[in-house]
DNA sequence: TTTGAAAATGTAACCGATTGCATAATTTTT
DNA sequence: AAAAATTATGCAATCGGTTACATTTTCAAA
C-alpha cells in the first residue's frame, strides 16, 4: 500500500530494470546477462563489456530477492544482542557494520532486551529470515541455546560474542573474564584493601560468572574471606549505581574498595558516595570494567579493564564472513580471547607511588 | 558456499517446507494455502484451520525473498546514520529497532562515519535493497539530498531526523535547535556571562547552525559582541574536548561561560579545564547539549538539553510503518517538531539561589 | 427441481535471477 | 576440407509465494 496524493504522487513509475531489458537491447538471452553480470567466464570479455555498458547505461539494478530465492543466500548477517544502547554494544556492532559493509554483506540487528523469550522470537525472525550467519551475545538469563540449534543443523554459522554459551561445540569470541577479575581484585588487595564488594550482573551469565569468579579467587588467595554481604547483583547501569550506593551507605561497615562489573555503574554509584563525603579512593577505592568514555571522564578517572570492543566486532563479522566465503572455518579455532588489561586509575590508587594510566 | 567439514556437516539437509508440501498434504491447491495463511476472505474459516495445523505441524516457514520477489515489498526499513556508537544515535536506533520489531519490520542500518561519499553509497545499497522505507539522519557535509531523489521517485517515503534537510518537499523530525540554543545562551547571560564561547560541530548541518543561530541570537538580544574567536568547530567528541581546552587556556582572557553542543565533548574539555586549576561553574560556566549520562555523571554535573532521543526513535519508525501501512501520511505533517528543554544543572548555576534540576 | 448468486478452490502466469543442459559458433587438429 | 575440440550463447526449469482470472461447489431463492 503506498501513498500517492502528494507532491510525490507525480511518480514517473518506472519498471525497475532487470536482465531481460538489457537482454532485448543487446539481443542477447538473459542468461548471457546473469552470466557476465556475475563475470562468469564462458562469456567473452567483449559481450561481458557490451553488457556492463548497456547495464551502467540502463541504469540496472540486480534485485538482491530474485538472486537470493534462487541462489537460497542472503547475503545477509544476522546480529542478536541483549540491547543496543550501551557503548561496548554499540561499539561492537559500528564494527560489525562496517565489515560487513566492506564485504557487500547486509547487517540486521534485533534486541533480546535481556529476555531469553524475545531472543527465542528474535532467533526465530533470523531463522526464518534465512541469514547466511549469526552473530550473538546472549541475554542476563539466557541458559540453554536449544533456539540456536536449527541453525547448526541447517549449516548456518553461529559466532557466540562476549556473552557466550560455554560449550565446546560453539565459536565464540570472548576475554578473559576470570582473569581481568582477578587482576582488578589483585590490584586493590595491593592497595591494602581488605573489605572489598562486588557490583555485578545476573551471575547465570559467563562474564559476570567469571569475574565473579576471579574476584574470589584472588581473596581466596589472599587469604580473604568472602560472604554474600559483598556481593549486590543487579542491571548494572545508572540507576543500580544509585542504588547500590544506598545499599552500601546503610552498612555499619563500609568496604574499603567496591568491584563494578561495567563502568557506568561505577560511575554512577562513585558520584552518590562522593555526594556523601566518601573520599575516592582513600577512603573506598573503585574499580569498573570496559573502558567506557565515562570511566575516563569521571573524577577522579576510574580504574577498569580495556575491553576491546571495537576489535570484538570487527574479528567477529571477520570470522563469520571469512567462513561463509570459505576462506577460513570458525570451527578451526572455536574460541577465539582476545587480549585486555586492566587500566589503572586514580580511583583505586591508594598508595600514592604507582605508575598510572594517562589516558 | 557453505562448509560441511566438521561436526555439523551431519546435517539432515531437509529441505525447508513450502506451501506446496502443506498443498499437497491436504491435497489443496499452492493458492489455497498461501490464501489461507494470508487469512484470505476467500479461504473457508474450516479449511484456514487445517491449513494453519499443518503448517504448524511441518514447521512451515514463510520464505520472504519468494514473497518479497513477487509483492515488489521488503517488509525491511532501511536507516542511515553519521555513526552508530554515540549515545544519542544508538539510543534512538533501539527504539526504531523496537518499535519496527513490534510490527514485524526488518532493520538494515548503514552508517556514513560522516562523509557524503559513503552516505551516496549506503542510500545506493538501500535502494538497491528495495527497503520499504527509509530513515535518515544526515552526515556532517552533506549539503544536498540528490542521492535521495530516486526514492521519493518511485515512491519509498523517507523520514529525515535530526541531522535533516530543510525543505519543504521532505518529511522530518527534529527538535527546536535554535530555541534550545537561544534558552542555553540567555541562560547563561541571566548567570552574568558575558564571554560565552561555543564549541560545535560543522555548521553546515542544522543542528549545529541553528543551535549557532540560537546563541548569537541570544548574545545580540543582550547586546553582547560576538566574533569568530569565540567559536571553535570540530568533531564533538572526547579528543575534541581535550582540543578546546588547550586553545581556551591559550587565550589571554579566559570566557566566562562555554556552549558545547553536546555532553561528551563538555564533559571531556571541563576535565582539562579543571586540572588546570578552573573552577566550574565559578570562573567558567559550562552547558552541553544531549542529556548523555555524562551530563548527569560529571562534577559539577552539566546543564544539558533533555535529548528525547527514545521518543524521536519511536516516532520515527511510528510515523514510517503508519505511512507505509496506509494508516497516515508523513506528507501530512511534514515537519515535527519534538519537545525539548534545558536541563539546568551546577555547571552553570553562577548564582547560588537559582532552582536546579534533581536528576 | 431449477436457477443464480455467493462462496470456495484451482490454474497458471508472474516476480527476476540462476544454472544444468543443450545448441551454435569458432577454432584447432588431422 | 572434414572432424574434433573449444568457446560462446540460448533454452527452459527453478527458487517459493502471490494473484488475476477461471472453475467448481454450496446454498438459498424461485
Amino acid at each position: 500500500m503506498s501513498h500517492s496524493y502528494h507532491y510525490n504522487s507525480i511518480m514517473s513509475e518506472e519498471k525497475d530494470i532487470t536482465i531481460y531489458d538489457i537482454a532485448k537491447a543487446l539481443n542477447l538471452s538473459g542468461a548471457t546477462i546473469s552470466r557476465a553480470l556475475n563475470n562468469h567466464k564462458a562469456i567473452s570479455s567483449t559481450t561481458k563489456q557490451r553488457i556492463i555498458e548497456k547495464a551502467k547505461e540502463l541504469g540496472y539494478r540486480s534485485n538482491p530477492f530474485a538472486s537470493n530465492l534462487r541462489k537460497k543466500e542472503t547475503n545477509t548477517i544476522g546480529v542478536i544482542i541483549p540491547r543496543m544502547n550501551s557503548n561496548f554494544v554499540s561499539t561492537v556492532l559500528a564494527a560489525v557494520e562496517k565489515i560487513a559493509n566492506e564485504f557487500g554483506y547486509n547487517v540486521i540487528i534485533s534486541q533480546s532486551i535481556e529476555s531469553v523469550n524475545k531472543e527465542i522470537l528474535n532467533a526465530q525472525t533470523m531463522f526464518d529470515y534465512r541469514v547466511d550467519g549469526l552473530l550473538v551475545s546472549l541475554a542476563y538469563n539466557t541458559t540453554n541455546i536449544e533456539h540456536f540449534k536449527k541453525f547448526a543443523k541447517k549449516g548456518t554459522p553461529i559466532i557466540f560474542f562476549d556473552r557466550i554459551y560455554e560449550s565446546p561445540d560453539v565459536a565464540s569470541i570472548v576475554i578473559d573474564n576470570f582473569k581481568n577479575g582477578y587482576d582488578l581484585t589483585q590490584h586493590l588487595i595491593e592497595q591494602g584493601c581488605k573489605h572489598i564488594m562486588h557490583v555485578t550482573g545476573n551471575l547465570k551469565r559467563n562474564v559476570y560468572r567469571d569475574r565473579f569468579e576471579g574476584y574470589k579467587k584472588a581473596l581466596k588467595t589472599a587469604g580473604l574471606e568472602f560472604n554474600d554481604e559483598q556481593l549486590i547483583v543487579g542491571e548494572l547501569n545508572e540507576v543500580a549505581g544509585i542504588e547500590a550506593a544506598e545499599k552500601i551507605l546503610e552498612k555499619k561497615v563500609l568496604p574499603d574498595a567496591i568491584f563494578f562489573s561495567n563502568d557506568l555503574c561505577a560511575a554512577s554509584c562513585m558520584l552518590i558516595l562522593k555526594q556523601n563525603g566518601i573520599k575516592i579512593p582513600q577512603d573506598i577505592a573503585i574499580v569498573g570494567f570496559n573502558n567506557d568514555p565515562i570511566s575516563r571522564l569521571s573524577e577522579p578517572n576510574i580504574t577498569t579493564v580495556n575491553y576491546p570492543a571495537s576489535h570484538m566486532g570487527e574479528m567477529a563479522a571477520t570470522q563469520l564472513i571469512n567462513h561463509l566465503k570459505g576462506v577460513s572455518n570458525i570451527f578451526d579455532t572455536k574460541k577465539i580471547i582476545l587480549q585486555s588489561e586492566i587500566l589503572i586509575r586514580e580511583s583505586s590508587l591508594k598508595q600514592p607511588n604507582q605508575s598510572n594510566d594517562a589516558r
